[in-house]
DNA sequence: AGCAGATACTTGATTGTGCAACAGTTGACT
DNA sequence: AGTCAACTGTTGCACAATCAAGTATCTGCT
């Protein structure tokens, strides 16, 4: 817990001040950025950023009036609409990502070593689950 | 991030579902409890618990309305106010602190052995900016 | 003594999030 | 065809947490 609110507050403090993001826009900015057609269902997002359906739809409008994501219909499924990252998207998205990984970096490496952070990747994964029986919630 | 989102959402929905209280409403009283006086200042346990003054202050007001935790006034510094554990709050404690330990027992246990949740520990710790002993002795 | 700055705490406004409830869509099974 | 459960997404309400600003108190310095 300790160390999950000392990197978050970090990261989320830098992203916020430079560049008046979020982290969880953040990462969904970045989630969209390696899809192919760089768009995404709202649930699948939800899911991967860990927030709720209507969590998503808030953010997401949000990202839509500073436009940096956009919709876009799903021709197979009429209830599904994807989130589109922009150009604009995707630009703030170069813009901030160096920052942010130089931090990530500044944090974690000063205080372990490289062989510690794989061993903690390791571990955390084990203690990650993104299948969950027990309903995400809403 | 992930394992923080699995664990605390995990832990937090016991809590909240059977007993009615946050975890950082859970920590609060876990940590009054480990003072010798059952009090603390409400500066030091926002430092402790990672939230902010005003955060402390709702909190402590809820708290206070349910009858789990008190005021003290302190007679060295009229600024300070402690808050103190009442016996319904330690009641309430000891109630729900076998489930709490046994989920934090059963979501670690079940994915890491004895020395992995060490060195994940050491790990997590140098990680963390706030020398917090979590000595979950007992 | 008196002032300046730090500290402890509270309050008002704002924000992001979740839950419950809802509408629309799909797919499966009669 | 018709029905029903499951799924996607949105909205109203509630709530906890934050920041900024304010009050009160303490401490150190001259």
């Amino acid at each position: 817990m300790g160390a999950h609110a000392t990197l978050t507050r970090q990261l989320s403090t830098l992203l916020e001040e430079q560049y008046g993001l979020a982290m969880s826009e953040y990462e969904v900015l970045f989630l969209l950025s390696r899809q192919d057609d760089h768009a995404m269902r709202r649930i699948d997002l939800s899911r991967e950023v860990r927030i709720s359906p209507s969590g998503i739809t808030r953010m997401l409008d949000r990202l839509e009036a500073t436009g940096l994501v956009g919709k876009k219909a799903c021709a197979k499924d009429a209830r599904v609409t994807y989130a589109v990252l922009t150009d604009a998207g995707m630009k703030k998205l170069r813009e901030c990502s160096p920052a942010h990984l130089a931090e990530v970096e500044r944090l974690m490496g000063e205080r372990l070593s490289e062989e510690e952070i794989e061993s903690l990747s390791a571990l955390l994964g084990r203690l990650s689950d993104l299948d969950d029986d027990c309903s995400i919630g809403d």
